[in-house]
DNA sequence: AAGTGGTCTAGACCACTCT
DNA sequence: GAGTGGTCTAGACCACTTG
């Protein structure tokens, strides 16, 4: 296995069970089980990595709830996915002041451009290279709500039309996994309320100056490379953002 | 110890930590150990309970992911509080957008009442039982970012005046700790975009209308309990609410 | 019945803190 | 050196799912 306690000047130590989690990662990162697909049982990884079940446990434990992988008794241990129902719009955090509150989409806009600085310095591109700009409504019974200014690095997301982004039903991030093997594994935002001006004012149809919340949502996959800068505008007459403490 | 595997109709099943899980939890709320204080250790409550120290442990590391209690390798297991450096301000999420960003306090009022019907609900009162309202301004270098409206039970902060909140140092949930005996360990928050009524506007030193943050904190104790609703309003032109989703 | 994850135990040893 | 939490093992048995 090659494990030892770590190196001679480095942090110290690193358990077992944290390098079979790098280990892990590393297999996910690879596409060595995709976004859906069980990945194998406790015994048999403990049997490759010569270790015992319990110690392939705790590193599952770990990314079971860092949200990388559901565990589901009797069944096996999945690759955690945005395109089910169960956790869809994982990290929309909108919520109806009343009602169950489904939300449509209308696609605005998709187009490819070169990235701006402040873009590219976010994505970790260069001034210049190709980004994709999606634009988007979120509309809650036909009244426009949210207006999403979506960023992406036009490597990653070669085949990405308006074409493709209408077809597919879900969410966004559930399209992502599936067409281009980008999983969504952790995002921060930054939230500040701010007047709407006269673009945002005629798409969500409210006065111009109305109070909007500007989320702005920098999204990481494996490795913690970021892979999306999205600029959200919520109309929260009848809505708010909703969010748990701990 | 009387343990089983669940009521005959019940909900199936609980295992043997969960059911420590709630005999400490129990304890924590008693008061038998007090914030930031030691806990037993592993081996001393494993007999106590007269279960293995996995068992124990397990049930330890669920209460420290949820923030219950911190571990500290070689010391032992404490209890957690708000009063402490490393985790000051945990429900604050307001971040500047450049520097450190510490902030002083202004209190504006603290005066007791009768609860109207929707503070009463959502605190589980009764509509005309005692209340406590503090008002305050939060500020950076000089400059109002925060006011706060703060509503508590009546019953359960007896003491609490003017003086006692201006003598202390470190944050309010820190006294609410040490003087009263109330631990919030979860809340959950409804954030909107309002626009600056003429108070508002005034206290916080910007023009009305200008878009805030509008704050809504419902905070909890052990068992669930709802103890304190906050209102607060944040002037976002040079700070943000920063949110890290997973 | 076989295979999966979930619980519980008992014991060994390691890493860290304090005296 | 003694006491604490942290890691790792091996094995038994339970709960759940599928054939």
């Amino acid at each position: 296995m090659g494990v030892g306690t770590g190196t001679i000047v480095g942090p110290s130590f690193s358990p077992l069970y944290a390098q079979i989690k790098g280990l892990l990662i590393a297999s996910l990162q690879a596409g060595e089980w995709k976004a859906g697909e069980a990945i194998p049982s406790e015994l048999d990884l403990a049997a490759r990595f010569g270790v015992s079940q319990g110690t392939v446990r705790k590193a599952i434990d770990e990314m079971a709830a860092d949200n990388l992988l559901v565990r589901r008794q009797g069944k096996g241990t999945f690759v955690a996915t945005h395109a089910e129902q169960k956790v869809q719009y994982r990290f929309l955090r909108l919520m109806p002041d009343e009602g169950s509150g489904s939300l449509e989409r209308q696609l605005l806009d998709c187009r490819r451009l070169r990235a701006p600085a402040s873009v590219a310095r976010q994505l970790q591109m260069r001034a210049g290279d190709q980004m994709v700009e999606v634009r988007r409504l979120l509309k809650a019974e036909g009244k426009p709500v949210v207006l999403d200014d979506i960023c992406l690095p036009g490597d990653l997301f070669k085949g990405l039309t308006t074409e493709r982004l209408n077809q597919y039903r879900g969410p966004f991030y559930g399209l992502f996994e599936a067409e281009f093997g980008v999983h969504m594994i952790r995002a921060q935002e930054k939230i500040r309320a701010l007047p709407a001006d006269a673009e945002a004012a005629r798409l969500l149809q409210v006065p111009v100056g109305t109070p909007l919340l500007s989320v702005e949502r920098l999204s990481f996959t494996y490795g913690d490379k970021p892979v999306e800068l999205r600029r959200g505008l919520y109309h929260t007459a009848s809505h708010f953002y909703r969010n748990e403490l701990n």
